[in-house]
RNA sequence: GGCCCGUUGGUGAAGUGGCUUAACACACAUGCCUUUCACGCAUGCAUUCAUGGGUUCAAAUCCCGUACGGGUCACCA
């Protein structure tokens, strides 16, 4: 029997004709790079693979060249309802555009399709078989039973442990022999036949790890599993291929098979991609670094930026800090510019883990949304409301010009206040600005020096009576807090009261202070003249008479 | 256990033989400024690059050993 006869036993359902495939897919005309996201279709994208697909588009936006989104769905026990429209979600909600593959649970763009494997099978299979007719791949019977004895007695014996060498019982059998199995219907899947040599070292170079030693590959790994369909490593080769794929850029997982998969691509005759293999994000905890989970840590999730109200461009600043080390210094120097602007580098991804630092998010996201205008703020919040808070939604819906007031302290200056580190957190800032909060809730007067309330009473109310006007400009309006303080015994001149604290009952700043915190009730706010001036002197009136 | 990789401050890191008395950023601390807070400004925060040895006039940078950490060893990706 021919391994003809046998590669047509073995795969009766297709060809063995790879130039029909070769022809098909030609390879591309772009100067540029080709990159793919390739994911299982789990429903979500999590922080670790956000940031690999955020390299891999920013690697071909930079040069040009293409991306591609490839659902990798061979394995059915994973498969997640809807599991492709979550990640689709993700990457548009961080604007990740991709140019061609999966668009959405069912459509597909593109000239290298289909980019769903599952819809694949008839090519890998034609491959398989054509490895099969020139000797390179062979069925195997072997039950799980038998590859789990195996393993025990190299176990035993301290040898290594898998499919290979002596220990491929199946690679000796003869044609004749399989047929006889087949025909008895006896269950069979593919391995490939390699023709490494374990003792053979061989160099591979990654781009972010350099150069790389291994010994050679000399696994008979299965390529075509008993569902029909390929394992990952052989829908790799295939499809990185055919899709013409130049830079395959993954997690450090994969390093460990790179002899396997070069030696996949050389016997199948294709030119090896360039690889770039990525570390993962890590988290520390009880002081031990391990890779953040999306299971145990809610921040591996994108979502849980989404929830928080993190802007996804300071998610991205983020990651671009991650992915390259020397865009931080970059980006101080060119603070208005782009992230299109700053050219990623592969050399520059750090080689080892890193840890995911939320607290540098915040502080980019505090910075990030200082420098927005009091439009931007103000539109972002509303969209970011229409979500998770409904009433405050509407409360800013229907005081626009008054709300971007609010959001419009002092923002335009050269240095910006920077006090909302998230959307979430400005209604925490803010919500004694709205009539609405005000009155609700519940009121715990911050009250700091002075905490007599018939002193704080004679105060307020001398200032409602005799010093307030809304019409004052600033100057004129601090001088009356000052003529106020110094009715009252405290101390208009700082100097005068550092001198000597003893001879008054404070200083302005009390003064202020109980303005402050009879107005919002909090003892931390923003400028206190334009809180006043944006409140009206109505209400500043009723809400200084409601002090008791 | 085998095979790979890594280890610079609380954190992210720059650094590839002399320019390093180790950049920059986050965090933290103190002080100044100030009507509060924030901002800003100033200062402090690794006598040392996991560790032991070697090469060299010279090492965080090169070599070897050790420790620790990570990855992988599926008909999962």
């Amino acid at each position: 029997m021919t391994n003809k006869e046998l590669a047509d036993l073995l795969i009766p359902d297709v060809d063995s004709n790879i130039d029909y495939y070769e022809k098909l897919y030609k390879p591309r005309n772009v100067e540029g790079i080709v990159t793919r996201f390739a994911p299982s279709p789990t429903g979500f994208v999590h922080m670790g693979s956000l940031l690999a697909s955020f390299i891999e588009n920013k690697a071909a936006k930079d040069t040009n060249g293409v991306f591609y989104l490839r659902i990798e769905d061979t394995d059915q026990k994973r498969e997640v309802e809807n599991g492709v429209q979550g990640i689709i979600d993700d990457l548009n909600y961080f604007n990740i555009d991709i140019d061609e593959g999966v668009v959405s649970e069912t459509e597909e763009k593109g000239e290298y399709g289909p980019y769903t494997q599952s819809k694949r099978k008839n090519i890998y299979r034609t491959y398989a078989k054509h490895l099969i007719e020139e000797g390179l791949a062979y069925p195997c019977f072997c039950s799980p039973e038998e590859i789990e004895e195996t393993r025990m007695i190299q176990e035993k014996r301290k040898v290594r442990i898998g499919y290979y060498g002596r220990f491929a019982k199946c690679r000796r059998l003869t044609n004749d022999e399989i047929k006889e199995m087949v025909e008895a219907g006896k269950p069979y899947i593919i391995r490939f036949k390699s023709h490494g040599d374990y003792d053979t070292k061989i160099k591979i170079n990654d781009l972010v790890k350099g150069t790389l030693e291994f010994p050679e590959n000399d696994m008979d790994i299965v390529i075509i599993k008993s569902d029909g369909l390929p394992t990952y490593h052989f829908a790799h080769a295939i499809d990185d291929h055919l899709m013409r794929t130049t830079h395959v850029i993954r997690g450090d997982e994969w390093v460990s098979s790179l002899p396997l998969h070069v030696q996949l691509f050389e016997t199948l005759g294709f030119e090896p991609p360039k690889y770039a293999h990525l570390s993962p994000i890590m988290k520390e905890e009880d002081g031990k670094k391990r890779k953040l989970s999306k299971r145990k840590d809610p921040e591996a999730a994108v979502s849980y930026y989404n929830e928080l109200g993190i802007p996804i461009e300071a998610v991205k600043l983020y990651l671009m800090t991650v992915a390259n080390s020397n865009f931080e210094e970059w980006y101080l120097k060119n603070p208005d510019g782009k992230l299109e602007d700053f050219k990623f580098d592969f050399k520059k991804i750090s080689s080892s883990g890193a840890l995911f630092d939320v607290e540098k998010l915040f502080n980019i996201s505090k910075n990030y949304i200082s420098r927005l205008s009091k439009d931007e703020v103000y539109d972002s919040l509303v969209k970011w409301t229409a979500t998770f808070d409904k009433e405050f939604n509407e409360i800013l819906l229907n005081n626009e010009e008054y709300a971007k007031r609010v959001f419009n302290i002092e923002r335009e200056q050269a240095k910006p206040r920077k006090d909302y580190v998230y959307y979430s957190d400005i209604k925490n800032q803010i919500w004694y600005m709205f009539e609405e909060y005000f009155t609700k809730f519940e009121k715990n007067y911050e009250w700091q020096k002075i905490t007599d309330i018939t002193e704080i009473k004679n105060i307020l109310t001398t200032y409602v009576d005799e010093y307030l006007d809304v019409n004052d400009d600033k100057d004129t309006w601090f001088n009356k807090v000052k003529q106020l303080a110094d009715k009252f015994g405290y101390a208009s001149d700082m100097k005068a009261y550092k001198e000597n604290p003893d001879a008054y009952k404070g200083n302005v700043s009390d003064i202020a202070t109980i303005i402050r915190v009879a107005l919002t009730t909090k003892s931390q706010t923003p400028d206190l003249y334009e809180i006043i001036n944006i409140l009206g002197i109505d209400r500043v009136k009723t809400r200084i008479n409601i002090i008791k």
